[in-house]
DNA sequence: AGCACGCCGACT
DNA sequence: GTCGGCGTGCTC
C-alpha cells in the first residue's frame, strides 16, 4: 500500500461518479487530503454533494483538461475501504465491453452508499444491575419484558417490545424507575466462519477426483476457468463446495452465483450441511440493513463467502479467490435493462482480473461453454453417474398427432393414464407447462378479434383466478369484458390454448381428490413461499405440482416420479437463434426433477413434432451429439459462439421516429471482410411499454472486436432527442 | 440521476 | 398579470 505515491502532491483527481456520464470529472483536491485511486469521496456536483470513487489517471493526459479554475474541491473521504484496483478495472471493462458509461456500471458497484457512511452505533437496552434504593412495581407486561432478557445482553426495542408483547413506552417506563438502561447494540451483526475442514456429505469415487481437481485449481491461486458438467442428481454442487473449501483454506474469498430463482432454501440447507453455517446472501430480497451489513462485510473480508444473484459480481471483495457460476447456461444471467451484460461471461472477466479460478456448473452447458472446453480455454470436468442408487428417467415422446387430448382438454389419455397410476402409488407427479396463467390468448369467436396489450405486440394473457386480463411484458391489465370490444357479440369472447391455472383446472376434474399445488412466480411470491412449498412437497403433503420453469430450478423432491410436459412444443416457435439450445436445457432439467431417489422416474413430452431433432436428443438422452450438431450449424455463418453479435434496439414513442433512425443506422452501416449488418427489421417485440422498436444485427467474425465498430458507427448517425439505441452486445433473447 | 432554466395554459 | 406543467441540458 505505501508503495503507491498519495496522488495529493498533484492538485487535481479524476473521480468517478455513478451516474452515467462520459467519463470522470476533475475535482482538486485540499492540500490537507491525501488521496489515493479507490478512496470513496464526497465531491460537490451541481447544487449537491455526491459520493463517488476517485479513479486512476488516465494513460495519457487529456487533450482539453477542465482549467484548474473551474475545478471543485473534493469535501470529504469516506470512512469505507478504499475500492480495489481488480474492482476498478473490472468496473472499466464491463463498461467498455457493453458499451455503457463507466460511472452507469460503478452505480452497481456501490448500490449501498449506506455502507460508506460510518456504521450508526444503534440504541438497544439492557438489564439494569440489581439493586437501588427504590423498588419499582413489577406490572405483568414489565415482568414478560425482564423474561425475555438475559443478563449482559443488548437487545433492540422493537424485536424485544414485540417478543414480550408489549409497547415501546413500557421500556421507556421501565428505564425511568431502573429497570433496564439503554446500551449500544453490538456494531453489527457477524456472518458466520464457514468451516473448511467440517464434515461434510461423504463423496463418491468420481465426485472426489473431480474436487481434487477442482481445488488444484483453487490451490494455484491462478486465473483458470473450469467447465463442470454431470447429469442432475450426480452431486456437482459437492463438487464445487470442496473448492469453496479449499478457497478458505487459502485466505481468501468465495462467490457462488446462482440464478435467483435457485437461491433456494434447500440450496443454503446443503451449503449448510457442508459447512455448518449460512453463507451471507445477496439478491433483490434482501432487506436494505443486511445489504449495508453485508457489503461492509465483504469490503472488510468478514464474509468469506456470498452466494447471490448476478448483481453480487459487484461487490467489493478484497480478495476473491474462486467464483462458481452455477447453472451457468441459464439466461437468467443476462441482465437486460440499465448496463446490459451477462453474468457468466462477466464472471469470467472479474475473475481473471482477481487472479482468481472460475468454475462454471451445469447439467446441461450452453454451446458457448462447451465450445471453450472443446478449444482449451477452459478445463473440463464431468461427473457421469446419478448417485444414492437412482437412475436416469426413461423419456418417451406422447405424439399428440395420434394421441390427442379430448377436445378442449390439453392432457392426451395417455399422461391422465400416467398422472392416474403414479399417485395411485402414493407417489408425486408433476406437469410442467412454461405458461402462467389461464389462457395466453382470448379470441371473439364471432369476429376473430384478439385481445391485444394496448402498448405492446402481445397477446393478453387471461389470469381466472384474478378475473384479470393481463399484459406480461407492461404493466398493463383490464378487466375480462363481457362483449367483444370489436364487434359488441355478447359472451363471444373464448380462452384459447392452455397455463398452468387451465392444467389446473383439468386436473382438479381429472383428480378431485388429489392434493395440487400451482408453482409459479405468480403463486409463489418471495422466496419464503417458494421455500414453503418446496417443504410441502418433501413432507408428501402434495400429490400433483403443475408449474412453470420455476419448477425446473435446482430443487430435490425424492418422492416425484413422473413428469408430464404438457407442451415441449412451446419454446421452438419463433426464429430465435438459441430456441432448440434452450428448450433442450429446460425440459432436460424439468425432466431431472423425476425419479431422483430409488423410485424410478418416468417423463412423457406432449408433443406435434415428437421427430423433432430436440425431441430425439431428450428422448435419447444424448445432449452431446444434439450440441454438436446445433454447433455444425452455427458454424458456418459464423453464428455465436463462432463468431460476435451487437444488436441495436431503436425506440421511439413515434413509429416514423424509430423507422427514420433505423434506417439511417442501416444506410451507415459498417462492413468489409468479416463484418455484416442485418435490419433495420421490426424487433421481435415491434411495440414495447408504447414504444416502437426497430432492430439491427451486427455480425463480425470472432476475431473481429465489435465494440470499435460499434462505436464508429453510433458516432456517424445523430439520434434525435426522443428516440433511444439501446445497445446489446452478445444478445441472448431473440434473433 | 437531480436540478435549474425556460417557454405555454388556468388561477388569486 | 403570476403559478406551474415538464422538455432540455448541464454537472469537473
Amino acid at each position: 500500500m505505501k508503495d503507491t505515491p498519495p496522488v495529493s502532491a498533484r492538485t487535481r483527481v479524476r473521480v468517478l461518479l455513478p451516474l452515467p456520464l462520459a467519463g470522470a470529472y476533475d475535482y482538486a483536491v485540499p492540500a490537507s487530503m491525501a488521496l489515493r485511486p479507490g478512496e470513496f469521496v464526497s465531491v460537490p456536483l451541481n447544487h449537491r454533494d455526491m459520493i463517488g470513487v476517485v479513479w486512476d489517471p488516465p494513460a495519457e493526459p487529456e487533450a482539453t483538461p477542465v482549467p484548474d479554475r473551474r475545478l471543485r474541491p473534493v469535501s470529504a473521504t469516506l470512512p469505507a475501504p478504499p475500492m480495489t484496483e481488480s474492482l476498478r478495472r473490472f468496473v472499466d471493462w464491463v463498461a467498455a465491453y457493453t458499451l455503457s458509461p463507466p460511472g452507469a456500471v460503478l452505480r452497481m458497484a456501490m448500490s449501498v452508499p449506506a455502507a460508506l457512511e460510518a456504521p450508526t452505533p444503534q440504541a438497544g437496552w439492557i438489564l439494569a444491575p440489581p439493586g437501588g434504593n427504590s423498588r419499582p412495581r413489577i406490572t405483568p407486561e414489565r415482568q414478560r419484558v425482564l423474561d425475555a432478557m438475559r443478563p449482559g445482553e443488548v437487545r433492540a426495542g422493537a424485536p424485544l417490545a414485540e417478543e414480550a408483547k408489549v409497547s415501546l413506552g413500557v421500556l421507556r417506563g421501565m428505564a425511568e424507575n431502573g429497570l433496564i438502561r439503554p446500551a449500544l447494540l453490538p456494531q453489527r451483526r457477524r456472518f458466520g466462519w464457514p468451516d473448511p475442514a467440517h464434515p461434510g456429505p461423504a463423496l463418491a469415487p468420481d465426485q472426489a477426483a473431480a474436487g481434487a481437481a477442482l481445488r488444484a485449481t483453487v490451490a494455484a491461486g491462478a486465473f483458470g476457468v473450469t467447465l463442470l458438467t454431470g447429469v442432475t442428481g450426480s452431486g456437482k454442487t459437492e463438487v464445487y463446495l470442496d473448492a469453496v473449501a479449499e478457497c478458505l483454506r487459502q485466505g481468501r474469498q468465495a462467490l457462488v452465483l446462482l440464478p435467483e430463482i435457485a437461491l433456494s432454501a434447500q440450496w443454503l440447507d446443503r451449503f449448510r450441511a457442508r459447512f455448518g453455517v449460512a453463507p451471507a446472501l445477496w439478491h433483490s430480497e434482501v432487506t436494505s440493513r443486511t445489504r449495508r451489513d453485508t457489503w461492509r462485510a465483504v469490503a472488510e473480508g468478514e464474509a468469506p463467502v456470498v452466494v447471490g444473484a448476478r448483481s453480487a459480481l459487484f461487490l467489493p471483495f478484497p480478495d476473491l479467490g474462486l467464483v462458481v457460476v452455477d447453472e451457468e447456461h441459464e439466461t437468467a444471467f443476462k441482465q437486460e435493462d440499465g448496463v446490459v451484460y451477462h453474468a457468466r461471461d462477466m464472471a469470467v472477466v472479474r475473475a481473471r482480473l482477481n487472479r482468481a479460478a472460475c468454475v462454471l456448473v451445469s447439467a446441461t452447458p450452453s454451446l458457448e461453454s462447451l465450445t471453450n472446453a472443446e478449444s482449451g480455454r477452459y478445463a473440463a470436468l464431468h461427473l457421469p453417474q446419478r448417485h444414492g442408487g437412482a437412475t436416469l428417467p426413461a423419456i418417451t415422446m406422447v405424439d399428440l398427432r395420434r394421441d390427442p387430448p379430448e377436445r378442449g382438454r390439453f392432457l392426451s389419455p395417455l399422461l391422465a393414464t400416467a398422472v392416474t397410476e403414479t399417485i395411485g402409488r402414493g407417489e408425486q407427479a408433476m406437469l410442467f407447462l412454461n405458461r402462467r396463467g389461464y389462457a395466453p390468448l382470448t379470441l371473439c369467436r364471432h369476429c376473430g378479434h384478439r385481445m391485444r396489450c394496448p402498448n405492446c405486440t402481445a397477446w393478453l394473457v387471461e389470469h381466472r383466478a384474478q378475473r384479470r386480463l393481463q399484459c406480461h411484458h407492461c404493466g398493463h391489465a383490464e378487466p375480462p369484458p363481457a362483449e367483444c370490444p370489436e364487434c359488441g357479440t355478447a359472451n363471444s369472447l373464448t380462452a384459447v390454448g392452455p397455463g398452468v391455472e387451465r392444467v389446473m383446472e383439468e386436473a382438479t376434474a381429472l383428480w378431485p381428490d388429489a392434493r395440487r399445488l400451482v408453482m409459479a412466480s405468480d403463486t409463489l411470491p418471495g422466496p419464503a413461499a417458494a421455500a414453503e412449498a418446496a417443504r410441502a412437497i418433501q413432507d408428501r403433503e402434495v400429490d400433483l405440482i403443475i408449474g412453470t420453469q420455476i419448477v425446473a430450478k435446482g430443487w430435490h423432491f425424492p418422492h416425484l416420479t413422473l413428469v408430464g410436459v404438457v407442451d415441449a412444443d412451446l419454446g421452438l416457435a419463433g426464429g430465435d437463434l438459441r430456441a432448440a439450445e434452450r428448450t433442450v436445457q429446460l425440459l432436460h432439467q424439468v425432466a431431472g426433477r423425476a425419479g431422483r431417489a430409488e423410485a424410478p422416474g418416468q417423463v412423457l413430452l406432449q408433443s406435434f413434432s415428437p421427430d423433432h431433432p430436440v425431441m430425439r436428443a431428450l428422448v435419447s438422452g444424448d445432449l452431446e451429439a444434439f450440441m454438436q450438431e446445433e454447433a455444425a450449424m452455427r458454424r458456418p455463418g459464423h453464428w455465436p459462439p463462432f463468431g460476435r453479435l451487437a444488436a441495436l434496439i431503436v425506440s421511439s414513442e413515434e413509429e416514423r421516429e424509430a423507422d427514420r433512425t433505423a434506417r439511417d443506422l442501416g444506410l451507415a452501416a459498417p462492413g468489409g471482410e468479416g463484418v455484416q449488418v442485418l435490419g433495420p427489421a421490426p424487433a421481435p417485440l415491434a411495440l414495447l411499454r408504447g414504444r416502437y422498436r426497430r432492430r439491427l444485427l451486427l455480425k463480425t467474425r470472432r476475431d473481429i472486436a465489435v465494440q470499435p465498430i460499434l462505436r464508429d458507427w453510433l458516432a456517424r448517425v445523430p439520434v434525435p432527442n426522443h428516440v433511444r439505441v439501446q445497445v446489446d452486445v452478445d444478445p441472448v433473447g431473440f434473433l
